[in-house]
DNA sequence: GAAATTTGATTATGCGTTATATCCATGTTC
DNA sequence: GAACATGGATATAACGCATAATCAAATTTC
């Protein structure tokens, strides 16, 4: 086994009794740290990891999107954005095509293998999740999911 | 205004309308990146970061530990844990002893100063605590906690 | 319609975090 | 006392994420 394939939670906060264990804070990231943790090794079965995902995803879903507007919404600064399509193409999941009306942008589209690959890491996260959230009850679940959801009108920050 | 002054949730899932959005685990990172961004935000302002917040506090809570004992607690490298002892010493925050039996080994303590610094941090916390999930009902925050803490027991990445 | 400005994509680069390999000094084991 | 284990430190690499600067193609402005 490689050393890739530990996935313990390895974080700065990873610790018993303590004042941190007050702290709704600390759980909501220990239990990220650990669907995380999963989420990445299922991925890796894949060859993907969270930027390639998300990013295949998002040009499967909207075709035809230029590479400024996806990496703005994928959140992701654009020069970074850069080698993640860089390498979705040069693996032939995606195409870039020059737009016609402005010659200086790509015009992204995800390719047949692009769009079987996507179809093919829906499923796993689906199964994942399956995994890892069905051990809560379902009603924990789906208080869960809603609840998170509220999260995000908060504000970030200030 | 800084440019560290902002905390957007700039992720590479931060994304709208799309198969993302159906799973528990994207709006799992989408709370914690809010909380985290809010988090250190308050820590700055205190000069601390999520490593020397969190060593800092186990170091007031558990004294006369060895520098090893708290890495492995925290879950740091050990090598990566000692920039991290050495910043907090250089501050006056804590001090570093030769263990009498063990003369390789450090005996790490607060001192009143890096007492009197936890004891705001967890203040602050407690406050950004109020501030973020004081947003939630008073029965949703509690089913959150509770919720969340069940994942403690999960397994992490297999 | 030429000059100035903006914009899409890219390159180069730096910073912060985290992982690994190695080393030194001390302790322990046999 | 030789071999090995352990506490701590150093050096180094990889990765994620950010900014500045570049180039070509568009748009605006006069």
């Amino acid at each position: 086994m490689s050393a890739s394939d530990e996935h313990d939670c390895k974080v700065a906060l990873n610790t018993r009794a303590n004042v941190l264990h007050g702290f709704t804070g600390y759980h909501l990231r220990c239990a990220w740290q650990v669907v995380q943790a999963d989420l990445m090794h299922v991925l890796k079965s894949l060859d993907l990891r969270l930027a390639t995902y998300s990013t295949l995803l998002l040009i499967a879903e909207t075709p035809d999107q230029r590479q400024s507007t996806l990496a703005d919404t994928l959140g992701i600064e654009r020069p970074n954005f850069v080698a993640i399509v860089e390498e979705l193409e040069r693996r032939g999941l995606i195409t870039r095509t020059r737009d016609l009306d402005d010659r200086r942008a790509y015009c992204l589209n995800a390719t047949s293998e692009g769009l079987a690959l996507a179809d093919q890491a829906v499923k796993a996260c689906q199964a994942h999740e399956e995994k890892l959230f069905g051990q809560l009850s379902a009603e924990d679940r789906a208080q869960l999911d809603r609840i998170l959801r509220q999260f995000r009108t908060f504000e970030s920050g200030r």
